[in-house]
DNA sequence: GACTATAATTGGTAGAACCATTGAAAGCAA
DNA sequence: TTGCTTTCAATGGTTCTACCAATTATAGTC
């Protein structure tokens, strides 16, 4: 292996994201704080302002500030929310570098961790809300509102997984989600009858506190899901 | 909930990036191939340069597109790599959002599950890299080079989420590695006398192909690795 | 005090110009 | 012909100026 490195001509714009990615880490800069105007920013950096927006661009991308209009707007400082992350597990599953079978099967084995974490860490307040996600669907499929009732089957996961307090299996779970919305819209939502009597039999684990059962229930559950989606795309392929 | 949603005065640039987004969920862009040139670009969407080169910035910072300069430059479509998502939650860490409890918790998790697919689905070839790498990491504790040994150490874990085939899973412990360095960085690296006995047992339990046993031997070392990473961390804060 | 019109601030967009890098084509020499 | 050098055109990178559009603070009015 080398000693050397590519040589690595910097932009401008970079070298202007890498000082305010710093300051970020440093906790000089911290959520909720407020950039200087453009105009001035650009003084301060010494380039124009055009480069500058460049850079303001590729953090509002990378999800780190937000860019208000008007009087005492500007960029903004955003608390790490993982929309980045979420969008960019997004485009790798349009490009097709992340297929239908990859999305499954990491739902499953994420899936199933998220619930046995989730079930020994959630508490009331976790318990209540799942509680009325469940209803919410049973509501939705009584009134035959399935494009409703496969946003509360998504909202669902995200719960479970913000149960568990763990930001990274949060962030993973919500592109999952993501994804699978991309996928079933592809496929076309297909109404089943096992989804719901497993939510139920999840919930009375979940407030067992039967970490390995919830974790049995979701897998197969997720298993099951599985079949069906892959055997939908196969026929729309 | 609303029916309604939030109104969206979408800018420029960002209807110039959904277009190419589309193109490219359509395959009617595939990697490899090369956007026309700014100019040309900037009259075909009747915006001016400044507002496509926001919109191909933005393109880049996801990771979509890759820009090249001189004569036959220009924009090229990128395979999809997951750059995007690595540096997304790489802030998400260096903001203090994914805090080091929670990154080597999901480490536990998800290297535990990618150990046990890898198991299922190594050829040969994942074997050889694999072995190469222990030796290496051999070698370069008897030299006593510990950076080069902590990057050798990502690696295993990187070749080994390769050899599961799912890209989701890739990406994730590259995520999951590349925060792993920045923690190691700010806590400074321990050698340790454990990882490169673990090591060859898991080599023998992938040859052999336990999928449990091999499963078990990496979670085990990924917990010890937890208690002494937070260890020092503790101490350093 | 509540409402309204005004003004100031700020991000969004446009257009033209120039620089720096890159690679291909033309020219030249052996 | 072959190989090297020079030239040049294409392209991204940067700057500057001007104006538009949205938003909010402020002064003014009833």
């Amino acid at each position: 292996m080398s000693e050397f490195r590519p040589v690595a001509t910097r932009r401008a714009f970079e070298d202007i994201t890498a000082q305010i990615r710093d300051r970020l880490m440093r906790k000089s800069l911290q959520s909720g704080d407020r950039l200087p105007a453009e105009r001035q920013l650009a003084e301060q950096f010494r380039v124009s302002r055009n480069t500058l927006r460049e850079a303001l661009r590729s953090l509002e991308i990378a999800g780190l500030v937000e860019l208000k209009k008007g009087a005492s707007g500007g960029a903004f400082i955003r608390e790490g929310g993982g929309e980045a992350v979420v969008a960019g597990l997004s485009d790798l599953f349009r490009m097709g570098a992340i297929r239908p079978e990859h999305l499954t099967e990491a739902r499953i084995l994420v899936g199933t961790e998220v619930t046995r974490l989730a079930c020994k860490r959630r508490n009331k307040m976790d318990l209540a809300a799942l509680e009325a996600n469940v209803r919410a669907a049973q509501a939705a499929t009584g009134r035959g509102e399935t494009a409703r009732r496969a946003e509360i089957n998504y909202e669902f996961h995200r719960l479970l997984a913000r149960a568990t307090r763990n930001p990274v299996l949060i962030v993973l779970t919500d592109a999952l989600m993501e994804m699978t919305r991309h996928f079933v819209e592809t496929i076309g939502y297909q109404p089943n009858r096992y989804v719901l009597p497993s939510r139920r039999r999840l919930l009375a684990l979940l407030r067992d506190g039967d970490a390995a059962g919830a974790a049995k229930e979701m897998e197969q559950m997720l298993k099951r899901l599985q079949r069906s989606h892959l055997a939908s795309y196969g026929k729309t392929k």
